[in-house]
RNA sequence: CGUGGGGUAGAGCAGUCUGGUAGCUCGUUUGGCUCAUAACCAAAAGGUCGUUGGUUCAAAUCCAACCCCCACAACCA
């Protein structure tokens, strides 16, 4: 049997999950189901990024420890993947032991490609991080957050040599060897590539502790990149277990701001190992609340949980995979949403699925179904592009051409003129084509599918309560 | 000259690669149906395709210049 192997990036456990990491979450779980549903054995990451001063910081103001601090996050972030309905099979944290020591293993045998430089630049004791050259000339040698002025500071890193790799990348990108969708990502990345400086990848202790040890060096402390980009394959038991029925991914979900880590660190990581890249790295759009951006400060946030809790788990699947596009950044409003939901989610699946199951019950339909199901082609070729919503559109099309088959056949007619044959054959066939229909749904929406499958049982029954009640 | 995306009916978008009567959804108006969650189906109205110039028998689509919006620029998606 096939495996495949999908991953999402591992948010950073310092604030509360949201919009974006529901679309990463969103986005693999519909592939993963699609693969599942066809046949192949799926392996799906998630996980969580724990170290770094940010969330030392946090855990310290809150009087808590680090590691309480960051068990605490993390069961937020998997309390709300299951809310999302998300059919993940593995779980990471970059805390857990067995990661820490393979990130180590991992940092030696890229030794090779890895050295030890100076860095100097402006540093402000507030914010305890370095800023560039222009975000120090803009503030005129002063940080604007913390009233001081700068200091000319230098420290030593390990540094990570991507130009070792370029070529390789960039050949790999081209070649299709790793696609980068979507396309216009992936000459922005070719570009990106090019200027790309040797990583830092390490901190000395006196500035960052929470974090995993460079080995052999008790002076200096992995920083964000080797750890936590390694997890997609410390997961799968990299480097002590042969990982080659898993590795290479067959898509790695990332949003568009980390998609340059993944489209350049690291692959040179993987080449560096001698792993193979993976075959896809899918980089999905921001969301945008009524055009703007969302911030805490414009106060536009929306919270998916809040929009799971109104409308349901897969009114929120629906509208996300549906209307946001994959790739590029698309619009949410409740305005938007709310009609979506009315008219398409009510009025075409869930009506339709009303009218057929009270005819065939009213007029004592017994379905035979016995048929094999499958994704019809075009289907196929959608998904396995990760053409998640244009897929969708195609099978909304299906569920609309339902309605407009039962309003040409008037089976209601039938029934009046006592064509008692005729009506079998129209309703049965008619049922028949919507379970398929529903069927090509149930990676996108699949508690709702499964309720429509359940009604279409003998006896058929429809549903008590409306599948998307209004109000 | 930082990089990338975009400007097409009231709104949101497709069409641009591979020129050839401008399309989809919602909304609006009108008609039909009655199985259904006042749901469903049909039809109509509505656009100088950002601007200017060029190539061509023909341009939303190719070329040039310009205007405007948005995102990104070492992790507050």
């Amino acid at each position: 049997m096939d495996k495949v192997y999908i991953t999402t990036a591992i948010p950073y456990v310092n604030g509360n999950p949201h919009i974006g990491h529901a679309m990463d979450y969103c986005l693999a779980d519909v592939l993963a189901r699609y693969f599942q549903m066809s046949g192949k054995e799926v392996k799906f990451q998630a996980g969580t990024d724990e170290h770094g001063n940010k969330i030392f910081q946090k855990a310290k103001e809150l009087g808590v420890s680090v590691e309480e601090y960051t068990s605490e996050n993390t069961e937020k972030f998997k309390d709300f993947i299951h809310k999302l309905g998300v059919s993940y099979t593995d779980f990471i944290r970059t805390t857990d032991t067995e990661h820490e020591k393979r990130c180590q293993e991992i940092w030696r045998k890229l030794s090779d490609h890895i050295y030890l430089a100076k860095y100097e630049g402006y540093y402000c004791t507030g914010c305890e991080r370095f800023v560039t050259k222009k975000e120090f000339d803009e503030n005129d040698g002063v940080c604007p957050d913390h009233q001081k002025p700068y200091e000319k500071l230098e420290e030593e890193n390990y540094y990570f040599r991507i130009a070792d790799f370029k070529n390789k990348i960039r050949k790999a990108i081209i070649d299709g060897e790793m696609v980068i969708l979507p396309e216009f990502r992936k000459k922005e990345m070719l570009r990106l590539l090019e200027e790309s400086p040797d990583v830092s990848i390490s901190r000395p202790t006196t500035q960052l502790t929470w974090g995993v040890p460079v080995p052999d060096d008790d002076t200096q402390v992995m920083y964000v990149w080797i750890d936590a980009l390694s997890n997609y394959i410390t997961i799968l038991g990299y480097p002590e277990k042969d990982i080659s029925e898993w590795w290479p991914a067959v898509a790695q979900f990332v949003g568009k701001d980390i998609l340059r880590f993944h489209a350049i660190i690291w692959p040179a990581m993987l080449l560096g190992l001698g792993l193979p890249l993976p075959k896809t790295v899918v980089s999905h759009g921001m969301i945008l609340a009524d055009g703007q951006k969302m911030s805490k400060s414009i106060g536009n946030v929306i919270d998916p949980v809040e929009v799971i809790d109104k409308y349901g788990l897969d009114a929120f699947r629906y509208y996300f995979l549906r209307h946001i596009d994959t790739f590029s950044d698309s619009d949410f409003t409740w305005a938007k949403f709310e009609e979506a939901y009315n008219n398409e989610l009510a009025n075409d699946l869930g009506n339709l699925v009303q009218r057929l199951a009270t005819l065939a019950s009213k007029n004592g339909i017994e379905i035979e179904d016995n048929n094999t199901r499958n994704f019809s082609g075009e289907y196929k070729e959608l998904m396995e592009k990760f053409q998640f919503s244009k897929a969708f559109d195609l099978v909304w099309e299906k569920v609309q051409n339902l309605n407009k088959r039962i309003d040409e056949e008037k089976p209601w007619s039938l029934a009046k003129n006592g064509e008692t044959e005729e009506l079998k054959e129209c309703l049965s066939n008619l049922i028949s084509d919507l379970l398929s229909v529903n069927y090509e749904l149930s990676p996108f929406i699949p508690a709702t599918t499964e309720k429509i499958f359940e009604v279409f049982k003998n006896p058929i029954t429809p549903p008590t309560t409306p599948l998307f009640p209004k109000n």
